[in-house]
DNA sequence: CTTAGTGCAAAAGCTTTGCATTTAC
DNA sequence: GTAAATGCAAAGCTTTTGCACTAAG
């Protein structure tokens, strides 16, 4: 379950130009191993790790993370922001509308942007989001 | 501008099991003639036909028509929920990540679901929620 | 009359901000 | 030593909840 590499980790950091801090580290870790965390868990996370560390530095760290590239930062309709170390690639996400639960979808074209709208109204597209909402396998057998 | 069709407001209010208010009368004609509203934006234009109407009433409106399918909320990462009359059919939303302001696309196949994930994960999809960000013609004449 | 809708107030949830302190470089 | 990261506290914003009151059916 524990994946550490924490040189792999530290060198990744640097060369984003971040310092390297016991949190930062296990807060990319903790996204790393994690699947669409929400930062609440990895604050919890991080803390059965290292002891404390305060929200604000876990917001913090995250929210550069995410502008360096290191993280993505979803945020399906009605959920607080979810974080995952998926970058770079153009996956998608299933929802479960009942459990919350967040699934990868490879994109089908592999390329961004893997889709164009009909028509761009002159805007100029970089990101198309796309976001399937359903049912998960594990929510169908449990109710109707 | 003012679009006033009151015998068709509450027509639909009604054959939605709604009950019919001066307040959501007000509040299903803004969000019909407006563009994609926040619920800020829409307290504020009914009350400027009003007088005084509550957040909480705007709230509880918006989320019964919600769930009559009388209206659409969407909620792009990071922006409050917004709201569009337009319901039924199956159309995307372009995005502005400078100005938030939103533009309907209409989906190029035109029948839910418009799009399938390569793999479905097992999950039960029952819509693709599709959101292209860019930069609006406004925006771009503006900045860089 | 009965139930839904409204207003008022308060709180919850997620996220951001400010400032002093500590730490990496 | 300098700039970045952290901790602590507080506030911001959107949204929800509870209860009494009013109005629609």
């Amino acid at each position: 379950m524990d994946t550490d590499r924490p040189e792999d980790t530290a060198a990744e950091l640097r060369s984003a130009g971040l310092r390297v801090t016991a949190a930062r580290l296990a807060i990319l870790d903790t996204v790393r191993d994690g699947d669409h965390l929400d930062v609440d868990s990895v604050t919890t996370k991080v803390r059965d790790r290292l002891g404390h560390v305060s929200f604000q530095a876990v917001y913090e760290a995250l929210h550069a993370f995410t502008a360096a590239g290191l993280v993505r930062r979803i945020e399906p309709a009605g959920s607080p922001a979810l974080f995952e170390c998926r970058v770079g690639d153009n996956h998608h996400h299933l929802v479960c509308r009942q459990c919350g639960r967040v699934t990868d979808v490879d994109c089908v074209t592999g390329e961004p942007p893997c889709l164009d709208p009909a028509d761009d109204a002159g805007y100029l597209v970089d990101e198309a989001d796309v976001t399937f909402w359903g049912i998960c396998p594990d929510c169908r057998q449990d109710g109707a």
